[in-house]
DNA sequence: TATAATAATTTTGAAATCGAGATAATTTTA
DNA sequence: TAAAATTATCTCGATTTCAAAATTATTATA
């Protein structure tokens, strides 16, 4: 059949939905527990992960619209888990720089995280994990490209 | 090495987020192009192919709170785009049912809305489409029930 | 049959997000 | 150099969402 292209999209695109509803949902949880909120914990992992970003960049790596980062940022230094920082070269620019305790935060949650997304994941082996990723890859570059 | 396992799931809940998004942020576009936002869309689509619903199942199936489906429910209305139906058998159940209205809209809006998702799947071909059903499924459903 | 427990929906107030516009700084162009 | 365009952040108002409590109806229990 002509349209069975079409369709097979469609089903992958609801059972991509359901997958990450369902495995995000339980990260979230946890995340909340340890208070904060999915947000405040993407900023925060970004910062401990790959080191001081300017604002901007933030925005772009977690998909947020300028506004929200500047609310997100203020959160997340009001709870002292992040300051910010000017840029010397550029003063239209600020860093955000994640504070000692941030770190011991992402410290303390990060194992407890993993493991989480591990035990979500095990219904795959580790060869079908691998061959998801590639797939994965290759589905979300392009159409983050478009 | 021994940790191996949880890397390669950090990396897959990563690729599959990415994919999701980027996916999602595409698709949700074209839904506000047409007057409605994503979570209207959802409800409005169950009820178009799964018939009527009472509200408390919308809430399940779309993964929102019930005061949340209380809100979208009466904006859909507003639009009359579907109508509340009192249950005879139950005076506590109220079904959503889509109007007349509501399924023109989705009649003209579900082909483009089809060919947007398949032109953003188009990085894959259709065998690798089943394959990445198959490994989402497998992934999906155990996670759901967790 | 009362009473209590459960269930479905709605109301309410707070939090999160967006988009558009404002402000300030930098870079490009004439 | 001066004006215009671009860039980064922030502010503001509106929308969407949630969580908890309120309301109404049903079912189970004493």
């Amino acid at each position: 059949m002509e349209n069975d292209s079409v369709t097979k999209s469609l089903k992958l695109f609801i059972v991509l939905s359901r997958a990450y509803k369902a495995i995000n949902e339980h990260v979230n949880k946890v995340i909340q527990a340890n208070g904060l909120n999915p947000t405040e914990f993407a900023v925060l992992e970004l910062l401990y992960h790959k080191g001081d970003q300017p604002m901007q960049q933030i925005g772009g790596k977690i998909l947020l619209a300028s506004g929200s980062i500047t609310y997100v940022v203020d959160k997340l230094e009001q709870k002292g888990m992040l300051q910010r920082l000017a840029c010397p070269k550029d003063r239209r620019v600020t860093y955000a720089q994640i504070t000692d305790e941030g770190k011991r935060f992402i410290q303390d949650i990060f194992p407890e995280h993993a493991k989480l997304i591990d035990t979500l994941m095990s219904s795959l082996t580790d060869q079908e994990k691998t061959e998801a990723i590639n797939l994965l890859k290759k589905l979300g570059l392009p159409a983050g490209r478009f």
